[in-house]
DNA sequence: AGAAGATTGGAACGACGTTCCATGGATATT
DNA sequence: AATATCCATGGAACGTCGTTCCAATCTTCT
């Protein structure tokens, strides 16, 4: 009768195992999850932990989901639409940047609950925005597939620096090699170079974001 | 002193291997592409393969260079720079489509050789277009952000669905899920359902890079 | 011809995701 | 109170992967 009187006070649970998911994903990085890592630090076996969770991708899917709720949690609907997407898409990217694992499964799953809160929260904003109907759909698939690709591209980026190599140092030896690379056939490249150098992801992210809603803007 | 004299007729090359894996990946996509399955398909072991390719990352970075450097061949230089911005996302655009793989690979590496030419073929043809210096890299990050954040959902759907699931059928059953979802919770995404069902990828592609060009065409 | 080096093929290693199963603890039944 | 039933556990074992290692062979040079 009672389901959860049975178990043990310091039972397992989903909530738990993807709780500990998460801080070794934290930790380490997506290459550090595996089940064994997570049985040592659940103190238990591998085949406890497959009770409560269907395979890796599952227990990948609900750690993404947690973090993206939690992420969205509290987000102002009392904005001006132009800034309640960008605030939206804010948050994904401050929670990616926080967790980039989350950005690789964010681009293999966009089909979960807490993804279509966000599906959602920019097309309502894209009506409130006077954007005609015809055009809604066209706006919504670039603001989503901008917003998810950076999201995708930021993951790839932390998946290929070691954890702690210096961003910066990464940055500067590409926006060195972009200086010295012939002007003939490269140009542009070797002036930006600088810009390259010492950019802002936060900053482009958003930039790009507005030049999206400023080409939307001039459908009417 | 001849390097190449050496071999045997059906030697191994990196070529070779690189040619042998291309042909793996695009009948089973990124998963059939192991050292064993290689081996089997040109009749060696796996130790011959290393002794021409450092590992993985290696073969992986160098079947891109090939299918990207190929897609690239022959874009037209004499369009228009807005159409030949497009014809230059496009080009990307039928190449992952056409080998999937590619899509994750090409965010996971974005600083290789071929990369750099679309990077400066974006870049110059924005010059060209008149947009003011002060907003060339914003410009400029925006539409690589884009053609590449695309480039790797479409990876990410190619790669969770079977490799010969009815992209279709996978679109109707979510268009109809969205179709069924609360009207108070979700007014903009049930209206999505039908646009969703019965859209085209490369379409919506070009449609959001026009959205970003007429952004940037309004940055005076 | 023989030495030296380049290239090959496959065995072996450690780590992974997953499956299997013998065991234990809690509940329900007598 | 004793027993049967079922949920839950922990760890051994399987097959596959990327990679390393090495003995055997083939090519070129002296």
């Amino acid at each position: 009768m009672t389901t959860r009187t049975h178990r043990r006070a310091d039972a397992l649970s989903k909530e738990k195992i993807v709780e500990a998911a998460i801080a070794i994903l934290d930790e380490g990085g997506e290459g550090a999850l595996t089940f064994r890592a997570l049985a040592a630090r659940l103190a238990t076996g591998s085949g406890a932990i497959y009770w409560h969770v269907a395979d890796k991708g599952d227990l990948l899917a609900a750690a993404t989901d947690t973090i993206i709720t939690q992420a969205l949690a509290g987000v102002a609907l009392d904005l001006d639409p132009r800034q309640g997407i960008r605030a939206l898409a804010l948050r994904l990217f401050d929670a990616i940047d926080a967790h980039p694992w989350v950005g690789a499964q964010v681009s293999r799953e966009p089909w979960q609950p807490a993804m279509l809160r966000i599906f959602e929260g920019i097309g309502g904003r894209l009506m409130a925005l006077g954007v005609p109907e015809r055009a809604w759909f066209d706006a919504w698939s670039a603001l989503v597939n901008y917003i998810f690709g950076v999201a995708g591209q930021n993951a790839a980026n932390a998946r290929q620096h070691a954890p702690d190599t210096d961003r910066s140092a990464a940055l500067a030896a590409i926006a060195a090699r972009w200086a010295r690379l012939d002007p003939i056939e490269y140009p542009f490249l070797r002036q930006l170079a600088d810009p390259l150098r010492d950019h802002d992801d936060r900053d482009q992210f958003l930039a790009g974001l507005d030049l999206i809603l400023a080409g939307i803007a001039t459908v009417r």
